[in-house]
RNA sequence: GUGGACGUAGCUCAGUUGGUAGAGCCCCGGGUUGUGGUCUCGGCUGUCGUGGGUUCGAGUCCCAUCGUCCACCCCA
């Protein structure tokens, strides 16, 4: 017991009784994503340091302090990477897929970052992560939130709430952040230290401040909702008038500040109320200077990022997930002959009968034994095989719940009735 | 990175003012039984997170360390 090797903080196992609630989670939104046409792509969890650097900004905190950077045995500095987003766009990039045309992909896979862990935070945890990539909107935004909605309904997850604001282009937004930097340092007094930190290197997150004392001076700073560009305050109103006409809730939070630098115009996030203080469960938003800022011809895009363990704990609260499906034929045998015969009776089940499932009680025991396992597998039927069945050339066949009576099947014709006995 | 709570069998936990560890579940086996589900008897598993210290003696006190959880920070 001394010895053992650790798991890495902050990496968890998915074991057994949670892997149904995922694939439920992971094959609801692969088959929503492909009905809205989106196409799966697999890209490296390894990238170049530079990627995130550009792709995210120097003094986002993500690059600053929480990613796990190391030098290969070639002397390149690799990372692992934090966030999708960057390794799609360089993807797309790098296979020519751009070109002028328009590219809806997604992907899913593990992500890194060295945080404190605690409840719905992880060192590695799992992104879904989608991308339209060509496309100026705000049609495209508007179906990409419309496409988010539809999977919570289809994960039968109720305690989510929209929220979108528009950070504008790289332009409006650094006038908005002088001007907010202006108010600021007016009211310099009362800034506690992190804002202060904030001040000169992002005073947009600020306006993110949790500090009960911090509200009076946030609520009276000037709204960046307020000081967009013309183009942009239409692509925002264009929005919102998109969502209003399919009915999908949302409010306006002029403080939604993404902490990736990377993002222009609409931004929007899902929380929830359920997860304790990680309530963020899907954000994303539009981000048009990143594929030029990464070497690529000027495209415009957006996307969304999915957080798979926190959807799971979700979907895991509201009793969701379909229960998984047990055997539909538990196989019990006692002594080797009979095991021997339990197992060629059980292929050739599963050679007639390819979409049931069989399982056959490996490794021994007695009946006894044997009966319970067949009862926790959740089977309906067994198939028992003793030395008194094959002597009689028969196996047993029984049902495990009800009042359905014990018969004997001949093992030459066992596939046809068991196919029968089934289909009753 | 900052602050707080907690760490006893695979799981959930008990362990009184410090005297060298217990229950339930699970698992294995016997009996009962409709060749299984109920009931019953028995069995297995722990260097009490780890390392120091105080003490005649520590799961119980002190320090350190690792880990989990919660809040901040940040974010999915």
């Amino acid at each position: 017991m001394t010895n053992q090797i650790q798991p890495v903080r902050g990496m968890n196992d998915v074991l057994t009784d949670q892997i149904a609630v995922w694939q439920f989670v992971e094959q609801t939104a692969a088959d929503l994503l492909t009905s809205y046409g989106y196409e799966e792509m697999r890209v490296p969890v390894v990238e170049h340091t530079q990627l995130f650097k550009r792709a995210i900004g120097e003094f986002t905190d993500v690059v600053e302090k929480e990613m796990y950077t190391f030098t290969d045995l070639g002397g390149d500095s690799l990372t692992l990477r934090p966030e999708a987003t960057a390794g799609m766009v360089r993807a797309a990039i790098s296979n020519g897929l751009l070109r002028g045309a328009r590219l809806k992909v997604w992907c899913v896979g593990p992500m890194f970052r060295h945080e404190k862990p605690q409840k719905g935070r992880y060192r590695q945890f799992h992104q879904v992560d989608v991308e339209a990539i060509g496309f100026p909107g705000p049609d495209v935004d508007i179906e990409l939130i419309a496409l988010t909605a539809r999977l919570w309904r289809r994960l039968g997850v109720a305690r989510v709430k929209l929220q979108i604001n528009s950070l504008g282009t790289a332009e409006s937004r650094r006038q908005y952040r002088e001007l907010l930097q202006a108010y600021f340092r007016g009211h310099l007094a009362v800034l506690d230290a992190d804002s202060q930190r904030r001040l000169d290197g992002n005073p947009l997150r600020i306006l993110d401040s949790k500090n009960p004392e911090m509200q009076a001076v946030i609520a009276g700073a000037p709204l960046l909702t307020e000081h967009l560009d013309a183009e942009s305050a239409a692509h925002f109103v264009a929005l919102r008038a998109g969502l209003d006409a399919l009915s999908i809730p949302y409010t306006i939070n002029p403080r939604l500040v993404r902490g990736l630098d990377y993002y222009s115009r609409t931004v929007f996030e899902w929380t929830t109320d359920a997860l304790g203080s990680q309530d963020a469960v899907c954000s994303g938003g539009r981000y048009d200077g990143l594929i030029n800022q990464l070497g690529g011809d000027a495209t415009p895009a957006i996307g969304f990022a999915m957080g798979v363990e926190r959807v799971v704990e979700l979907v895991r609260l509201a009793g969701a997930a379909p229960a998984g499906r047990p055997p539909d034929v538990y196989v019990i045998a006692q002594g080797d002959a009979a095991t021997r015969a339990a197992l060629v009776a059980a292929e050739q089940l599963r050679s007639a009968l390819p979409q049931r499932s069989v399982h056959v009680n490996l490794g021994g025991g007695n009946f006894k034994a044997q009966f319970r396992r067949a009862d926790k597998s959740g089977a309906a039927f067994a198939l028992i095989i003793g030395d008194d069945e094959i002597a009689r050339g028969v196996a047993a066949w029984k049902p495990l719940r009800g009042d359905g009576a014990q018969l004997d099947m001949s093992l030459a014709e066992l596939p046809a009735q068991v196919r029968a006995a089934l289909t009753n």
